[in-house]
DNA sequence: GCCAACGTTGGC
DNA sequence: GCCAACGTTGGC
């Protein structure tokens, strides 16, 4: 059976006091691993679905703005996340096992920072965007797809062309 | 700071 | 397997 190369898309949170993505621009390569995710559901798109070469939307929660504030691009799929394994690690969860993880991540590298993040109070008033997971209240889901549309409608309210 | 939504835990 | 209690997320 062919493999299935279509691109897909994703959104991803962060706390911008925990990771920024002014953080992730300081990055070596400007490219990081992802961890920390301790989600089920995130966790499966982690470790099933999210590909090499998918783009990635960077969403700031919990900060002011609330915002997406930039592209990036997967470099690894998804793999063990190693933080589960380390006693003391603030994400240590000794259900994992490294030899039956638990929890996975992968690695993803800066594409587009933003000159102007588009912000949620935007994203809410477009209509294309209406159905968007991020925009559902009570959605919770750390890792979300992004459907095409929805991804070449937010890099259109960024002004960014090429992604 | 508030609180709704959601996921997890644990007693039964 | 049910479900109440609890903890966390995250917008407002």
């Amino acid at each position: 059976m062919a493999k299935k190369s279509t691109r897909q898309f994703w959104l991803f949170k962060s706390e911008p006091e925990a990771f920024s993505i002014d953080d992730l621009e300081r990055c070596p390569d400007q490219t990081t691993y992802w961890d920390g995710v301790r989600n089920y559901q995130a966790r499966n798109f982690l470790r099933d679905s999210v590909s090499v070469g998918d783009g990635v939307l960077f969403y700031h929660s919990n900060a002011d703005p609330l915002a997406i504030v930039g592209t990036a691009t997967v470099v690894k799929a998804g793999y063990p996340d190693h933080t589960a394994f380390e006693p003391g690690n603030s994400h240590y969860d000794p259900k994992s096992k490294r030899d039956n993880p638990t929890w996975y991540m992968v690695d993803i590298r800066l594409v587009t920072k933003f000159r102007v993040p588009v912000e949620r109070s935007k994203l809410l008033e477009v209509k294309s965007l209406e159905e968007m997971m991020l925009l559902r209240r009570g959605s919770r889901l750390s890792i979300q797809p992004v459907t095409a549309t929805e991804w070449r409608e937010v890099l259109s309210l960024a002004g960014v062309k090429e992604n």
